[in-house]
DNA sequence: GCGATTCATTGACCCAGATCAAGCGCGCAC
DNA sequence: GTGCGCGCTTGATCTGGGTCAATGAATCGC
């Protein structure tokens, strides 16, 4: 609700590496540069849209940090996943015309508006960027098969660490630390995130840090043996 | 593995309402028969594709049932999913160039190999495809949030009434009865997908029935109180 | 048609994680 | 500063579903 004339071009956003321009030419960034002409702030706790709001427009994150989540008539609320800089969302709501979660800024954010008419005339013309979209669904996708098998068959410990190493991981990408991160959701969301109750991931982490993995002081996480992290994913099932 | 000549188009299958050519105008379902060069049976128990093969087409169930499933090196395996006639499979593999699941046939099954060049060489082209594949790939999105729901936050009882509804909600889309089912799974494969272990899967079904729910005589299932196993769900949450 | 094998049911028991409950501490508003 | 509230931790207890085990019922291969 707060948009603004761009003052950053695709083909020159520091995020280039990681969202829509990944593998155009520069001629065919050019033409990203005419598909993102507006902005949008999000505050923190505000959402950029919401379930049963009417599609209109993908959105790539520049600055910030959001989670997606799905709200029942009867007051169940699952978080379906964390987003954080480069990356896209509301590709939910393609299939209906309407956006089929919410998505809510876990700190101040700023998006880059992408309507999608605009997107599907492009990719009509940039083989590069048809292709790109593609492979953005086709990673959702994978990603929600990888959270499948980490609810249905993996136990607290192991749901934790995979989403710990998955957030660290998705953060070096960013240029930030491969060992230190700020989480930016509470423990409930991350409980929902991972189909645990809170108290169970606040025991898990001070599990983690009696074992020596992981340090931990409020929302600030150092991990302190990768490997250890890794091997009780792989080793879970006995 | 047995390819053969294709001797119905697209534009005369009796799936077309389900499947690809949905919503194109009968000259753009034209171009699709082009696209459907291949046909491939897959006896029960086979596999379609597997994970880390390499990624060429997508495939449009014809006939048969298909469960895709991850399997992890330490020997876990999750069902993500169980696919019908008119359904898509493959679009896990757009993103890396090849597929991260397997694809197993439930029973004797035959798919119509897309390569998918094609398919992008003819969406480009044809405004009406272009849409349709960004909505399937859109929808299997939207599946898997609702996937993760149930993994995160339903309980036994719950899991197994969503199942069994979208089931057959399913059938019913393609000319089936919507109280009557043949289950093609083991409740093992069932447990997998839902999360449960099978003695879970096969004492919920118990209580279903004590409860007159449901009818079971083996795979052979009867929705007696469709209405009943919709309250379990909405109403779950307390 | 018949044994072998896979699939399903049911019972007894156990445990990981949920629930209930009591504090604590950090950050924020004033 | 100071007080308030939200988010977090930790303990005690409970329970849904897992695990182990035995048996029965279909289906398959020959």
């Amino acid at each position: 609700m707060h948009p603004e004339a761009i003052k950053v071009a695709c083909s020159n956003c520091n995020l280039r590496e990681l969202c829509m321009p990944i593998g155009l030419s520069p001629p065919d960034q050019s033409r990203l540069d005419d598909l993102v002409t507006v902005r949008r702030k999000v505050k923190r706790g505000d959402t950029l849209f919401t379930n049963g709001e009417a599609f209109t427009s993908l959105y790539a994150i520049r600055t910030g940090f959001f989670k997606t989540c799905l709200v029942t008539e009867d007051g169940r609320d699952q978080v379906t996943g964390f987003q954080m800089a480069g990356e896209v969302m509301g590709l939910d709501g393609i299939v209906n015309d309407q956006h089929s979660c919410d998505a809510v800024a876990l700190e101040d954010a700023e998006v880059c508006v992408m309507p999608y008419h605009r997107i599907e005339e492009i990719a009509r013309e940039v083989t590069a960027l048809q292709s790109h979209v593609h492979k953005i669904m086709s990673r959702e996708i994978v990603r929600e098969h990888g959270v499948m098998l980490l609810l249905g068959s993996m136990r607290a410990e192991e749901r934790l660490a995979a989403f710990l190493l998955n957030l660290v991981k998705r953060l070096h990408a960013r240029g930030f630390s491969q060992s230190e991160l700020v989480l930016r959701m509470t423990r409930e969301e991350i409980g929902s995130y991972l189909g645990l109750k809170l108290e169970t991931v606040s025991r898990t982490f001070s599990k983690f840090v009696e074992d020596g993995l992981i340090e931990v002081k409020q929302r600030h996480v150092r991990i302190l043996d990768t490997e250890g992290l890794e091997r009780l994913i792989n080793h879970g099932n006995h």
